[in-house]
DNA sequence: TTGTACGCGTTATCAT
DNA sequence: ATGATAACGCGTACAA
């Protein structure tokens, strides 16, 4: 009932701290202490105190108390956002992760900052340390060429990134084994007798490139004379992708096989192959990446390679705050299997 | 290279305004005015300013300065994200959105403070603004019951709503015309001559209830004896949807028409049909909405209802504004089409 | 267990 | 066009 009342009612004319204690009839420490659960306060107090917070409508100013305590309790959180652009491949998967990193900085008390990769510049992203917004920042996604990311390594703003983990990592990445998924993905065109293998992204950005150089290295083992064509795409869309493959298979241009940077480019693949009047697998096996949801379901259920993403979000929390905590988190490469479906 | 020097080192410890203003040999609340791009600061002081503060690593201090001036310039954002769940039917639709709305939110310098729904607790939300974490609110999303929606409504906390509009608001809203998509959706089923018409997706949303009502009317204007019966979906997702249907179907219940909540649950509805050995659109036709990227592909392409909502992340934050600058915005709903394909 | 005193880094007000 | 001064609302030493 008291609840609902305040509820109801206006918001006061800014509450203070004061006011709180002026009411409990204690100091305005006392009242601090007792919203930071300190083990100081009498829990009666404490419950008095809180009490008339309650039915004054108070809440404890963040701004001054992160000003205060030099702590800001957020974390920017920088992705490539589905904005003007239509929304591409990675897409679901990078909103899972996002819910994932969320959850983890919410259960650890932590603000979410949303950005966007506004620019390459190393400046921009320290900024958001020096103007205290953010105590740390989490990367979803490279972008094409992490060079940047290589510099901010070297200034000391805390972050962690998913996406493509370099053998000498100059920052702490957590990312799916991209080069062992091509490999696993090379080793089964091997087998089915592939020879015209094409790759169907943009090497550009890491993770692609490291499928596709695993691609590359699954294929030689046996010593293969494979080939592999690369058909790099300006962006991951289902749209771009068609587009991209209708045109070379109208110039006559054929493969045997199709490795495709995700499920939504192997997906546009098969459809323009069919397009084509090629049949899938029969004429043209197609591996995609990912395992997204609706890959088992496609007609013709994709094969496809599943990367065990469960934990990214945990690990990159987790991973954020050793580094703030002044430790120095390990990379880690999360293990890839090879879905056999129908393709 | 000044730039190159200062990324690269260390952070110092706080360079404060204080400490820019003796280097620039000026006062403290000159280097404060050309942060803001005061007019009253000679361009050329300014510049002055600004390349030492440059040198130093020195940015305003964002908590000092809401602080004083008692304005945040940061946007809560609240959805449902897909966190341990997983990715809902919605989802590639809210993700979408979330970029749209993000991006108007960033155009007009606001900070994006990425929440969850985590209750319906009129008390949670008013406290974003009590803090002074947030000077506004947007929803993505109603949820199960939108009473709460309507009790935060008649306090003094700016906040604007996607989801289903009410035909008398409680608070601003906008979203599709879900009632008129569910009459075109009707209507098609009547001109195809159905009669025992499913409805997939759960009437305690809003939206769905909408769609539903829609479909309920769109049959009835010619007078029909159509039929239409509920399967409530615990969430939407396309594994729950395949296996309500796949149950239902088991139990030997049958229909000719199927009205999706949403485009993956249609989708799913398909799956299983087909599993069930049931021909669409020959035995049972199926209408999705949201008309989402991969409707067109999808095999058989899937007849849709199409939201227009290009603009609906800029006019949520365009009433948002309104809002808080004290106007009273109304609720708009978004044109709808019925979007023939092969189902 | 609680209170006193001070400063966190900024911006607004007023004066010059 | 610029400077002096006083808040903004809180948390932390330190004292009691």
């Amino acid at each position: 009932m008291a609840r609902k009342d305040r509820a109801a009612g206006a918001l006061r004319a800014s509450v203070t701290m004061d006011d709180i204690a002026r009411l409990a009839k204690v100091s305005k420490p006392t009242v601090s202490r007792a919203f930071q659960n300190s083990p100081l306060v009498k829990p009666q107090t404490r419950q008095r105190i809180l009490e008339i917070a309650r039915q004054q409508g108070y809440a404890v100013n963040q701004n001054a108390s992160k000003l205060r305590a030099k702590r800001t309790n957020s974390i920017a959180v920088v992705m490539h956002l589905p904005a003007q652009a239509p929304v591409g491949a990675g897409a679901p998967f990078m909103f899972q992760l996002l819910g994932d990193v969320s959850q983890g900085l919410w259960i650890r008390g932590q603000d979410v900052l949303l950005c966007a990769p506004v620019s390459d510049d190393v400046y921009a992203y320290q900024d958001l340390l020096l103007s205290k917004r953010a105590d740390g920042i989490i990367f979803l996604g490279q972008g094409a060429g992490d060079g940047w990311l290589r510099d901010l390594g070297r200034t000391d703003v805390p972050f962690v990134v998913w996406g493509g983990v370099r053998d000498a990592p100059a920052y702490c990445t957590v990312g799916s084994d991209n080069q062992r998924g091509g490999v696993l993905a090379g080793r089964r065109f091997e087998s089915l007798g592939r020879r015209d293998i094409l790759f169907l992204g943009n090497t550009s950005h890491l993770e692609m490139r490291q499928r596709r150089d695993g691609l590359a290295q699954g294929l030689g083992e046996a010593g293969s004379d494979a080939r592999i064509e690369d058909l790099e795409l300006a962006d991951f869309t289902f749209e771009t992708a068609l587009d991209a493959m209708g045109r070379r298979l109208a110039r006559g241009e054929r493969m045997d096989a199709i490795f495709a940077g995700s499920d939504t480019i192997a997906m546009a693949a098969i459809t323009a192959l069919r397009a084509a009047g090629l049949r899938t697998p029969q004429d043209v096996s197609v591996i995609g990446y990912n395992d997204m949801p609706l890959a088992a379901h496609f007609e013709p259920p994709l094969t496809t390679i599943r990367q065990d993403t469960r934990h990214a979000g945990t690990l990159l929390v987790e991973k954020l705050f050793q580094l703030i905590d002044g430790g120095r988190p390990v990379s880690t490469k999360l293990p890839t299997e090879l879905i056999v479906r129908a393709t």
